[in-house]
Parts: structure tokens; C-alpha cells; sequence
DNA sequence: ATAGGGTTAG
């Protein structure tokens, strides 16, 4: 039995009720009033306190509101962590009670309120109500600044975040990691990988050390410029701190390894992880799939089900997209069948689309249309984009205007899709269609997304923008890729016909001279580093025919290996072959 | 006896 004081009771509650045992602290209330103590606003600040850091969200709001209305008012403790709550519930309409509440209440310029309304505005989606709510406020500390930061990345309000981000720094606000982590993880979830690389070195100039969530945050920008050195530092600097433990490491490292074009040494990761979760599998899996090794995928799957591991959606995803790649039709239609059927998972858009993607590829476009037919809800842009780049393949110019129409429906400013459909028209010569489409671009005021590389030379990332001639040594990688083409005639490598209309842009005079951002990359990594030197290059959009042979006659002809990440696979070009075995 | 912030896979 508790002794009969207040502090005795709230001590009591406030340790179940940080335990989650929300019905023994609500039994406890009872029976301390019934034992004739009544409590104060510190036994229910305990209260809402700890079912809110036991992950009872809904039931620390609950208390909250009943506190406030068997009369007592609730103080800023109490209402931080209520927002706190209500920020993992998502429920804005109680965060904008609560919110008037503290207006009303006078604590608006708590430093704890501010922090906590900033988190929840940033947990419900109100990017506008974030910022109204830091620049009413007169607080600048390092909490507030981690909550804008994570809120404002959470809307995808990057530009914002890093305005705010450097008044802070230069405000002289002392930051700690979780403030650099913020930001960097902004940087990489909003697509600005370089700007997160460039943070994460400011960071440790700043003195401050990545832990170990700071790694499996700045991984993923490694990891889409190939910065294989920069992701090699970050694997050192675990292996000294050891942080290769942590399973949000492990599987980063593996992911960061597979997608810098480095699998096997993903699988090292992998296999040396002393504990691995589904996410580690996929990462492994989807690496494999992403190198086109669907034996190893699929051989890793195995390997989880006889481990008895649970395989979830991403599995099958990963699954069947190395199916697809690498042509495994009926084993893909298998493990469609059996994800269903065995693991009682139904078939989310994802898969779907992976479907969709495998039957294409293998030329099944009637097989493909018929599943999205079948498909019980509302098949979106990615499902049509796939189906009409298998359109674009095997030349099916019916299957293309069907799937073309519901795109320009779904996603009318996606320019991908008129340029796609326009180049099914140019291949069949049926140039009304191309030009109606041309038009309709043009109408629409629609450019073609520009073509961008990434190559890592000596520990820094260059970026080239295809007909961008910025880069310092445009004079030399002209002069480089002359040589290539005068080699390349000579020596009989005529580039396909078929994939020069690939390009809209290409018709247009004024690129004609525009060399894709892929040949750039790899000219310059042939200059600037030693004969033998394996280059990496990094695309944002798919490799084109003509740069994929291009990339096969380089390889052989400088004798070098040279791997191209597209938007859709790693392509290992060695000794005149791709890895791809040009199925892609 | 009670308070606010950051992470991995397709």
C-alpha cells in the first residue's frame, strides 16, 4: 500500500502510467481519492506524462482532457505532453483545442509548448501553422529547432527548413546531433543529397559527432550520387564506434553498398549483421534485384522462409521486381500466387505494378493489360507508365494510346509520358502522332525532365546536366568523347537509329548537339582517373539505347569497367557486355 | 512525484 500523501500516489501513478498500463494508473486515481487524497496538477502531469512516453497516446490526451474537466488547469507541463500525443495520433482537431487552450492559458511562450506545437502542427501536416507558431514565438533553442526542422521535412518544406537551419546556426543557437541529423535527414528525404553530404561535413567541422542515427540518415545521399568513398568513410567510422550492431546501420550500409554498385559488399554487411529484421532482408533482396542477380534474390528469399522469417510487402516487391528484371516470368507469376495464397498478403499498387512491369517485359502487354483489368482498385500513373514503356518496346501502339490517355489524365504534367508516346509514334514513322503530341507538350508548356549524372572522383561528386557546358572541364570531355565517336564509326559501333528518336529532345535543333548526361560523366571520369579505374555513374532518368552501346563499346575499347545506375537497375558494363544482357 | 526534438528497405 502506498502511503497516504499525494507525492506518494502521484509517484505510484506516474510509474505505471510510464509503463502503458494506463487501467492499473486510472484504478490508482480512483483509490486515491477514495482514500481521501486528492491529487494535484502534478499527479495528472504524471499521468498524461507517461502514457504519452509509453506510446499511449490516445489515453494520455484522454487524461488531459479529463483533468481539465474535473477543474484543474493544466499547466505547460501538461499540455506538452498532451501535444506530444496528439502528434502521434494525428488528431489536428484536438492539437487545435489544446492550442487555444494555451493561448487562453497564457504559457504560448513556453519553451516546451512552443516545441510541442511545432512537433504537432508537423505530425498532422500543417507546414503553414509551423511556422506561424515559431515566429510568434520568442524562443530559439535546440529542441525548437529540431522540431522545425523534422516538421518542416516532414511537409517537404526543405527550402524552408534550411533557411531556418542557418538563422539558428548563425544565431549562435548551440545544436547538438540531433539538430545536424535533422537537418541532413531533411536534406536526403527532399532530394538534396549534395546539400546533405555538404551538412553532414559542416557537422563535423562544427565538432559535432554523427552518432548512430546520423548514419542510417546520410547513407541514403551516399547513396544516390554513388559517393562510394564518403559511404566507405561512414562504414570506418562505424566499424570504430561500433554502431554495426544497430540494425538501422547494418541495413543502410547494405542498401548504400548495393545502390554505389558494390553488392557483394552488401552482402558482406548483411551476412556480418548480428541482428537482422525484414528491413535487412529487403535491403539485401533489393539489391540483388536492383543488380538484375535475381538467383540471389530469390535464393535469399528461400533462405528467410526456411528460417521461418515473415516476408512482408516490400519482400514480395523486391522479389518480383528481380523477377522482372532478370525475365523470371513464371517464377514472378509463382510468388504473385503464393504471396496471396500462403502469406495471406494481398497485393498492394506496388506489386501490381511490378506485375505489370514483369509481364510487360516479357512482351505479355495483352497479359498485362488484362491484370490491370482485374486490378480491385483504381490502377494509378506508375501502373499506365509501366505498361507504356513496355508499349514503348515491342512497338504496340494500340496497348501505348490506351495506357497514354489514362496518364495524361492521372499525371498531365508528368512530360515523361508525351515523350514516351510520341516515341512509339517516331519508331512506327507515324509522325501525325508525334507531332500531335509534340504539340500537346508544347500547349501544356511541358519540358522533358533534363538528364543528370553523378560520377565520384577522388572523394567529390561531379554532376553533369546533359547541353549544360558549366562544368569546368567541358573543353577536355568534348575532346574526350570525339575521340570516342571517331573510334566508335571506325571501328564499325553504329548507334542505333531506333534510339535516336528516343529522345524528343533530340529533334528539337537547338539540343541537337546536347550529349546525354551519362556520356559527360563517364568521358570525365576517363580523364581524370588512372587507365583500369572502375567509374560509377549515377543517372536520374533510364539509360537510352544508344548510350547503353555506347557504354559497351567504351568498356571495351578503354578497358574499363563501368557501372550505370538508371532510375531502374545497375547496368555493369564490362569487355564490350552488359550485365543487363540487354534485356531492360 | 511531472515537460518539448532525429533513424533503415521497394
Amino acid at each position: 500500500m502506498p502511503e497516504k500523501s499525494v507525492v506518494g500516489w502521484s509517484a505510484l501513478i506516474a510509474g505505471f502510467s510510464a509503463r502503458g498500463d494506463a487501467e492499473a494508473a486510472w484504478g490508482l486515481l480512483d483509490r486515491m481519492r477514495s482514500a481521501g487524497v486528492e491529487p494535484n496538477v502534478i499527479t495528472w502531469n504524471g499521468l498524461v506524462s507517461g502514457l504519452n512516453r509509453s506510446g499511449r497516446a490516445l489515453d494520455a490526451v484522454t487524461a488531459l482532457v479529463r483533468m481539465h474537466s474535473e477543474g484543474f488547469s493544466p499547466d505547460a507541463t501538461g499540455v506538452s505532453c498532451a501535444l506530444s500525443a496528439v502528434g502521434d495520433v494525428k488528431e489536428v482537431s484536438v492539437g487545435e483545442q489544446v492550442h487555444a487552450y494555451v493561448l487562453k492559458a497564457g504559457c504560448r511562450q513556453d519553451a516546451c509548448v512552443v516545441t510541442a506545437l511545432i512537433d504537432m502542427y508537423g505530425k498532422c501536416g500543417r507546414a503553414d501553422e509551423i511556422s506561424r507558431v515559431f515566429h510568434e514565438s520568442s524562443h530559439m533553442d535546440v529542441a525548437s529547432c529540431n522540431a522545425l526542422v523534422a516538421g518542416l521535412s516532414r511537409n517537404a518544406q526543405v527550402s524552408e527548413a534550411l533557411l531556418l537551419f542557418r538563422e539558428f546556426v548563425s544565431r549562435g543557437v548551440e545544436l547538438n546531433v540531433v539538430s545536424w541529423t535533422s537537418i541532413v535527414a531533411c536534406c536526403v528525404q527532399n532530394g538534396k543529397d549534395l546539400e546533405a553530404v555538404d551538412l553532414f561535413r559542416k557537422m563535423q567541422s562544427e565538432g559535432i559527432e554523427p552518432n548512430a542515427v546520423t548514419i542510417p540518415c546520410v547513407l541514403p545521399a551516399f547513396a544516390n550520387v554513388a559517393a562510394l568513398m564518403h559511404g566507405r568513410a561512414a562504414h570506418c567510422f562505424s566499424v570504430r564506434k561500433g554502431f554495426l550492431r544497430d540494425v538501422y546501420v547494418g541495413s543502410a550500409l547494405v542498401d548504400m553498398y548495393a545502390k554505389c554498385g558494390k553488392v557483394g559488399d552488401a552482402r558482406t554487411i548483411f551476412d556480418a549483421m548480428p541482428c537482422k529484421n525484414v528491413v535487412s532482408w529487403n535491403a539485401m533482396i533489393g539489391g540483388y534485384a536492383m543488380h538484375g542477380e535475381a538467383a540471389n534474390a530469390v535464393q535469399l528469399f528461400r533462405l528467410m522462409q526456411s528460417l521461418k522469417l515473415k516476408p512482408d510487402l516490400v519482400t514480395f516487391t523486391c522479389v518480383l521486381g528481380a523477377c522482372g528484371q532478370a525475365g523470371l516470368t513464371e517464377e514472378g507469376r509463382r510468388y504473385f500466387n503464393e504471396m496471396q495464397q500462403a502469406h495471406g498478403i494481398s497485393p498492394s499498387m506496388e506489386h501490381y505494378a511490378c506485375m505489370v512491369t514483369l509481364l510487360g517485359r516479357a512482351g505479355k502487354l495483352q497479359e498485362a493489360y488484362d491484370l490491370i483489368n482485374e486490378m480491385p482498385f483504381e490502377p494509378d500513373g506508375c501502373i499506365w507508365g509501366s505498361l507504356l514503356g513496355s508499349c514503348r518496346v515491342y512497338g504496340n501502339v494500340h496497348l501505348a494510346e490506351v495506357a497514354a490517355e489514362k496518364l495524361f489524365e492521372l499525371e498531365p504534367e508528368n512530360a515523361g509520358n508525351y515523350v514516351l508516346l510520341s516515341n512509339i509514334y517516331a519508331s512506327k514513322k507515324m509522325w501525325d502522332g508525334v507531332n500531335r503530341v509534340r504539340d500537346e507538350m508544347k500547349n501544356m508548356g511541358l519540358t522533358k525532365e533534363k538528364g543528370c549524372s553523378w560520377i565520384e572522383i577522388k572523394n567529390k561528386v561531379h554532376m553533369l546536366l546533359a547541353g549544360d557546358n558549366s562544368h569546368p572541364m567541358m573543353a577536355a570531355i568534348t575532346e574526350k568523347l570525339n575521340q570516342l565517336t571517331v573510334e566508335m564509326s571506325r571501328l564499325g559501333f553504329a548507334p542505333s537509329t531506333d534510339f535516336v528518336l528516343h529522345d524528343v529532345e533530340e529533334q528539337e535543333k537547338d539540343n541537337i548537339l546536347a550529349v546525354h548526361s551519362e556520356k559527360l560523366a563517364v568521358a570525365l571520369g576517363l580523364i581524370s582517373t588512372s587507365p583500369g579505374t572502375t567509374l560509377r555513374v549515377i543517372k536520374n532518368l533510364r539509360i537510352c539505347g544508344d548510350c547503353h552501346e555506347a557504354m559497351k563499346f567504351i568498356s571495351c575499347f578503354e578497358g574499363r569497367e563501368i557501372s550505370v545506375r538508371d532510375t531502374n537497375r545497375f547496368h555493369h558494363f564490362k569487355d564490350g557486355k552488359c550485365s543487363c544482357g540487354d534485356y531492360w
